[in-house]
RNA sequence: CGGGACGUAGCUUAGCCUGGUAGAGCGCUUGCUUCGGGAGCAAGAGGUCGAGAGUUCGAAUCUCUCCGUCCCGACCA
């Protein structure tokens, strides 16, 4: 048991400023964390108590789907990133370590960073350590801190520089066998989730190149979170929504038939799809062809979407780039011959299109059947464009943002959309990193073949922070019973009193021995502060010790997700409390 | 990386527009009175007004630069 006065919970009146979601500004007015700068915290005595709480309870889900725990460095030599299959795109987010001292760190690329992630790191291990298809399967998980330097940090341990990561990496002979680990791991996630007290949707993450569901995300809905999730309640199709389908264009759509010569027509000064809509030129936006570019590892390439679809650029990564984004207007015109707002993919219209990397078109843009486009010259557009005669397309894929209301693919029935806080990802890896690294295994045939591998994370400090987001209310947190820094709180609302001090012992006595841990108010404040803090702090159960009380031969029973406040007698307080904590316990 | 807002005591903030001795509440210290839902009274400590430069007789206040924090967006042809 611990005793407030002998730990250090700074417990807040009121929210610092730059706290703006409730379970950010609770963190910091429970005293859970201290800001040291922007997405960089402190986990205080309670806080930190949490964080062990959480990650226990995550060791021992992974442990019991036998994955086998291990700890590698929060520093890696850049060489393992550089030779890596990511190199280009991981570099944006890692941190580079130079050479501490004066006169050192002046080498352009960095010889140290710190670990975002670790399979450039486990991968090369592996390679080494393993050999056998008997070695397999093997699944190595470890709890730490990891790094990355994220664009805009965010909602305190929502999205953060630093923070703390479950990762597990499994290896294996199979495609197969990996999906066993795989589903292994999902398992453990539920169950993991679930005894955090946390309600999590799986949400499908179909993963493009590999076909089928090999990558799930698991997902707490709430309005501050940084994923929508597209889902129907009618089939139970999930799904983020970057990752997202819907059945808006029929398997059996036949393609439009030209409804008349292709004709230009000027439209000086216009721009905009919206422009572009309205009167004289009457061109609706799902009667458009929207032509966006984009840059594919330095070469150009084009996106065609209807006018009034938004294109969902982590689509982009099934086309086979390391990296990519928005061209700019300087990179535009000489490939295409025009300016943004102009622009088009009619058959010999763009100027130079032996520089493109491709031409990529939305399958929704099959219902436009003929539409509007640029013609590739500032202030010139086109009509009656035909997808099939007219258009130049390399390949048509799902690359359109899917809107709520849009049918569901499976079911047909309408999709909703609702934000998401993502705290933990499954994924099959495949080959990726053992071909890379020269991971193989030799099989019963004395074959060869790089190891299937797997990589799961579980944000374990924002867990912690999508708890308090989704149990709270006006007073404070209500935590759940697993995760609770202390299930329960012995408020000793008269420390002078020698009764009242020795009925808190002996109720935290019998907390203790049903096993959970206590924490003893025994600060010298005056009851309404005590009140406060309780309810604050938001210990599942309160055991509140006064000399009112002790005269009546009572003490006060209260659970914090529950407004009624329970007189026990004094003679019952043992076999009350160790009842009322087993039977949390058992539930939780 | 754009856009917006902000930066005054440990915390929450007023003052800035319209330049003229920096104010309050909470917290802290001391004393008295209180003592079951963030007590009252009295006295006190605590500020390079984010940093630097400029304008001015005079700058928290006006101008510029930088730094930091928070929010929005990573948006389209």
């Amino acid at each position: 048991m611990k005793y407030w006065s002998q730990t250090f919970i700074p417990t807040l009146k009121e929210s610092p400023s730059d706290a703006e979601i409730a379970s950010h500004k609770l963190l910091l007015r429970a005293g859970l964390v201290r800001k040291l700068g922007g997405g960089l915290y402190t986990y205080m005595p309670a806080g930190l108590r949490v964080v062990q709480k959480i990650s226990q309870l995550c060791r021992e889900e992974m442990d019991r789907e036998g994955a086998i725990e291990l700890s590698m460095p929060f520093i890696h030599p850049a060489d393992n990133w550089v030779e890596g299959p990511r190199w280009p795109a991981a570099r944006e987010i890692m941190y580079r370590v130079d050479h501490a001292g004066a006169g050192k760190g002046r080498a352009k690329e960095p010889e140290y960073v710190l670990g975002p992630t670790h399979e450039e790191v486990i991968t090369p291990l592996i390679k080494s350590e393993l050999t056998s298809y008997r070695d397999l399967p093997k699944n190595f998980y470890q709890i730490g801190t990891k790094f990355r330097n994220e664009i805009r940090p965010r909602y305190g341990l929502m999205r953060a520089r630093e923070f703390i990561m479950k990762d597990a990496y499994s290896f294996d002979a199979t495609d197969a066998a990996a999906i066993v680990s795989y589903n292994k791991m999902k398992r453990a996630y539920t169950a993991f989730f679930t005894r955090c007290g946390l309600k999590t949707i799986a949400v499908e993450a179909d993963t493009g190149v590999m076909g089928g569901s090999f990558s799930h995300e698991f997902m707490v809905p709430a309005p501050v979170g940084d994923d929508d999730i597209v889902y129907s309640e009618e089939s139970g199709y999930s799904a983020n929504r970057e990752k997202a389908t819907s059945g808006l264009v029929p398997k059996d759509l036949a393609d439009a038939a030209p409804v008349g010569a292709l004709e230009e027509f000027a439209t000086p000064g216009i721009v905009t799809i919206a422009a572009l809509a309205a009167a004289p030129y009457n061109a609706a936006p799902d009667k458009q062809f929207k032509t966006l570019v984009y840059m594919g590892d330095g070469k150009p390439f084009l996106v065609v979407l209807r006018g009034c679809d938004e294109l969902e650029e982590a689509k982009l990564g099934t086309l086979g780039f390391q990296l990519w984004r928005q061209a700019t207007p300087e990179e535009i015109e000489p490939v295409m011959g025009a300016k943004p707002g102009s622009l088009g993919t009619v058959r010999g219209t763009i100027k130079n299109p032996t520089a493109l990397a491709g031409i990529f078109a939305d399958h929704a843009i099959r219902l436009v059947g003929n539409g509007t486009t640029g013609a590739n010259k500032d202030g010139f557009h086109l009509r009656n464009v035909n997808v099939v005669r007219d258009l130049e397309v390399t390949k048509f894929g799902d690359f359109r943002t899917v809107r709520a209301g849009e049918p569901d693919p499976k079911s047909g029935a309408p999709l909703k959309i609702a934000r998401a806080i993502e705290v933990g990802h499954v994924f099959i890896l495949g080959t990726k990193y053992s071909e890379k690294f020269g991971a193989v295994y030799t099989d019963d045939q004395k074959q060869s073949h790089p190891m299937i591998m797997g990589c799961y994370g579980i944000g374990i400090s924002r867990t912690l922070q999508a708890v308090i987001e989704q149990s709270n209310d006006a007073d404070g947190i209500i935590w759940p019973w697993n995760v609770a820094p202390w299930q329960v709180l012995v408020v000793n609302l008269d420390p002078q009193d020698a009764a009242a001090t020795e009925l808190c012992l002996k109720l935290a006595q019998a907390a203790e021995a049903a096993g959970v841990d206590v924490l003893i108010d025994d600060r010298a404040e005056r009851p309404g502060v005590k009140f406060k803090d309780a309810d604050l702090i938001g210990l599942p159960l309160r055991l509140c010790v006064g000399g009112r009380g002790l005269k009546e031969g009572i003490f006060e029973f209260k659970w914090r997700n529950s407004k009624e406040v329970r007189k026990v007698a004094i003679a019952e307080a043992e076999s009350v409390v160790t009842q009322a904590v087993r039977e949390a316990a058992s539930k939780a």
